[in-house]
RNA sequence: GCUCCCGUGGUGUAGUCCGGCCAAUCAUUCUGGCCUUUCGAGCCAGCUACUCGGGUUCGAAUCCCGACGGGAGCACCA
């Protein structure tokens, strides 16, 4: 029979017939885990991560960090942390144990650790022979000339002496002063790929290394010792991101040249978060001029942003794999970070009452009460806080203004009250204790509540403009019992959303991290 | 300008290599409902997508060609 003639219905009506298992669609449950690697094998994995020491880590080095690491343990295999400082230019000392730290609180360990600049002989050595093979020499013409040289896919002259003199120059750059001299791979200077066109290898940079001293003045180039190391280092699965990728014939060619192990090379889009730049570029002057308060400020995407805000490491985590491996630029909204986060909080933080904006709202006839109130109904295991009540209360304003004298609404967990007044003083009259039905029921503190501000980040940039309301401060009263928190606590404040309070001499501050 | 990469709902992603099981995954957002002593969580339902045009094929999100759109590179930075 010929089923297409049929129309959809009789399609359907048939198939329930012959077999209604194929009617019903199971759900497909999707697994979040990274996909396989090529030529991937059970131990026989090595990743890295490679940083430069130059600055805080941020999301997007989260991202090559979780992959990198992910896939070594997916595989039992070795996961390098190697500090790619080969720029005494950028590398800082102080960025080390920063980057360090960064990924400890990640959640990330590493089976092996060193610095690209441990390794400087090694790369001289592997100059040399380059050099000795002829596939590489020593130029000194100057910047511009070989950037035109470059574009217009012309060689100089520094191309034709030859191996023994080029040699000699690679000597003396290394032990003596002389400056204005580079070497470069002979690539193909007709290359459709510019990268081909004799890369730079090596060059001179005098300036004191933070680990190294001054005992080099000649350095290896990115491309140079990111090939090298990856391959020396016995790296079987470098990730780096997409910008790189019009290097990857450089990198393979080098590497065949030397005559050493080639990795299996792969590249994935950058991560960006919609109005949260991550550039040093677009952050650094906002932290000159103030508008942002340093690079742990809750509103940048740093690592130590997304912690002071309360953002979860795992959260990050899920977060990063979710969005995997591929190579479609994408700009993600925060709120998907957000929603990570908010299922890993939700179940294990305490609830609060906080007044944003306090009112004093007096009830005259309130009976004198002692009430034992769970930290979470859903779970009695976080405890309980026992608040004593008299007349006085603070609530918040947005929802007083919502109510109209003879207006009877609750006070969370306490008991009902009618509005009487609203005039100068806001006066309630204490009307049961029985919860009613579908009434309005808000957060409240008595008079012995303590200040707590919090802050509020929003988007830095809109429309790639500095956002300068991006930080609101909000005013309240939180009731006393949220003194008790340690050094620091992700809290829920009812109906206002989850906040980091720290507590430090005394002192309280509250970080939105979101609703 | 040249070269490379990418193009699935509002957003992000799976599927593309190896064409059929895709009347397209999952998440998030949004809308509606349920539940709840929070505007949070949970549960249920719903909306919305293969950039376009050709070709190959019995059959194309998937292969080929072209267009269009987006991104990147063209550093003595990584």
């Amino acid at each position: 029979m010929e089923v297409n003639n049929l129309t959809l219905d009789n399609q359907k009506k048939e198939l329930e017939d012959i077999a209604p298992e194929l009617l019903k669609k199971e759900k497909k449950e999707r697994d979040f885990s990274l996909p396989d690697l090529p030529n991937g094998e059970k131990g026989g994995v090595v990743t890295r991560f490679p940083p430069e020491p130059n600055g805080y880590l941020h999301i997007g080095h989260a991202k090559a960090a979780i992959v990198d690491y992910e896939y070594a343990r997916m595989y039992d295999g070795k996961f390098i942390l190697r500090f790619d400082d080969t720029n005494p230019d950028n590398a800082h000392l102080e960025f080390y144990d920063a980057q360090k730290e960064d990924l400890k609180w990640l959640g990330i360990d590493w089976d092996e650790e060193y610095n690209t600049s441990d390794n400087i002989e090694k790369h001289y050595k592997l100059a040399e022979q380059l050099i000795r093979q002829d596939h590489a020499y020593v130029c000194t013409c100057d910047s511009d000339f070989i950037k035109e040289c470059r574009f217009n896919g012309k060689e100089c002259d520094c191309r034709c002496i030859e191996s023994g003199e080029s040699l000699d120059i690679w000597k003396e750059m290394i032990s003596s002063s002389i400056q204005g001299a580079i070497l470069r791979l002979r690539g193909d200077m007709t290359c459709v790929n510019t990268a081909m066109r004799d890369p730079t290898l090596f060059r001179i940079i005098e300036k004191e290394h933070p680990l190294q001293g001054d005992k080099y003045r000649v350095w290896p180039t990115y491309d140079f010792s990111g090939a090298v190391e990856d391959s020396l280092s016995g790296v079987t699965h470098p990730f780096r991101t997409k910008e790189y990728e019009l290097r990857d014939e450089c990198y393979f060619k080098l590497l065949d040249l030397l005559g050493i192990r080639k990795p299996h090379l792969m590249e994935f889009a950058r991560l960006s978060i919609e109005g949260m730049p991550v550039s040093k570029r677009k952050i650094k002057p906002l932290i000159d001029k103030g508008d942002v308060l340093g690079y742990d400020d809750i509103r940048l995407p740093t690592l130590r942003g997304l912690k002071k805000r309360g953002i979860l490491p795992e959260a990050i985590k899920k977060f990063v794999i979710e969005q995997g491996i591929s190579k479609v630029e994408s700009s993600v909204t925060f709120g998907l970070l957000e929603a990570a986060n908010r299922k890993i909080i939700d179940p294990i933080t305490k609830r609060y009452f906080y007044v944003s904006n306090p009112v004093k709202l007096t009830v005259d006839n309130a009976p004198h009460k002692e009430k034992k109130i769970d930290y979470y109904p859903r779970d009695k295991k976080l405890g309980s806080r026992t608040i004593e009540t008299d007349k006085i209360f603070y609530v918040e304003k947005q929802d007083m203004e919502k109510l109209k004298v003879g207006d009877i609404f609750r006070l969370k967990d306490l008991f009902n009250v009618k509005i009487i007044n609203k005039n100068n003083n806001i006066i309630g009259e204490f009307v049961s204790e029985e919860l009613i039905p579908d009434s309005l029921k808000i957060q409240w503190t008595t008079d012995r509540f303590v200040n707590l501000n919090v802050f509020i980040p929003h988007l830095l940039f809109i429309n790639d403009k500095f956002n300068n309301k991006s930080l609101e401060e909000v005013k309240g009263y939180a009731e006393e019992s949220i003194s008790n928190i340690k050094k620091e606590e992700i809290v829920q404040f009812e109906r206002f959303g989850f906040v980091r309070v720290e507590n430090v001499n005394k002192k309280l501050t509250g970080f939105f991290t979101h609703k």
